[in-house]
DNA sequence: ATAATATATTTGCTTAAGCGAATATGAGGC
DNA sequence: GCCTCATATTCGCTTAAGCAAATATATTAT
């Protein structure tokens, strides 16, 4: 009963992805919770823009925010559509093999692990790990 | 040597699949040649609308034509970039539990498939079935 | 060569999306 | 209360994409 829960906008998720800057911003969401300085800070583009992106993978329904204090934090939603989830998967999957998505994760990876905090943002809060991406 | 061929833009690729006329076309080419006068007939929207978005997914190197007389046969290009093979092969296959996607298809198949040509544009061609699919 | 058919492209217009710069909101600290 | 920091939204502008209607091109038939 209820095979493909809604006829979800096929057309909508591909405009969602149509774009650089939300590839990385997914990209880097893959698997745990980044906060909004995080990524300001690695895509080295101004503020209002990541936001802006944000925002639209929000009301594309690909990302969902938890504030906490100040700070914002996203990551990815599970898709309730399996075609959707399926094609979110392919893509989270072929990201990984792009060298500026790689060097991407790599700074965050440096970020949030490393001991000294050079590379930090000023007292931004370590990224939390999302309860193990039940994109499938 | 050489994994991932070239650097491919996986944006420009969402942005060819982020239109929902351009998805039926893509589904109605899985796997088959399919003549321009059956998109017409079976999308019922105009032709330079259809030869629009043709062109489009043929700039986006997603699909290639073949002209057979005065008719214009389009079909799935297989891809180079295995990350663009990969997304692609879940567009089509999620596109398949789609309503219309299904109602298309059935369209196709009746005009190509029945004894009668009672569906089918005055005098067009057969659909060629294409060397099975060598999407992966 | 003319005509007819199938498909492609151009034109003119409208709408959406991208951008940077500026401004607004929300939370915490004083 | 005010100030600051982190983030979001608005403004004005530019560019791209969508559409329908019209026109162009290519092929075959006469």
């Amino acid at each position: 009963m209820m095979r493909g829960s809604k006829p979800v906008n096929l057309a909508g998720l591909f405009a969602a992805l149509a774009d650089a800057t939300r590839l990385r911003l997914l990209n880097l969401m893959g698997g745990r919770e980044v906060c909004v300085c995080y990524f300001v800070e690695i895509l080295r583009q101004g503020q209002p823009k990541i936001s802006r992106h944000l925002a639209y993978l929000r009301r594309a329904g690909l990302v969902a925010a938890r504030r906490e204090g100040k700070w914002m934090h996203y990551r990815i939603v599970a898709q309730a559509d399996e075609a959707a989830a399926s094609i979110l998967a392919a893509v989270l999957a072929s990201l990984g093999s792009d060298r500026q998505m790689q060097a991407d994760l790599a700074k965050l990876e440096r970020a949030c692990c490393a001991p000294q905090k050079l590379v930090m943002p000023e007292g931004a809060p370590r990224p939390a790990i999302v309860a193990q991406l039940d994109i499938r």
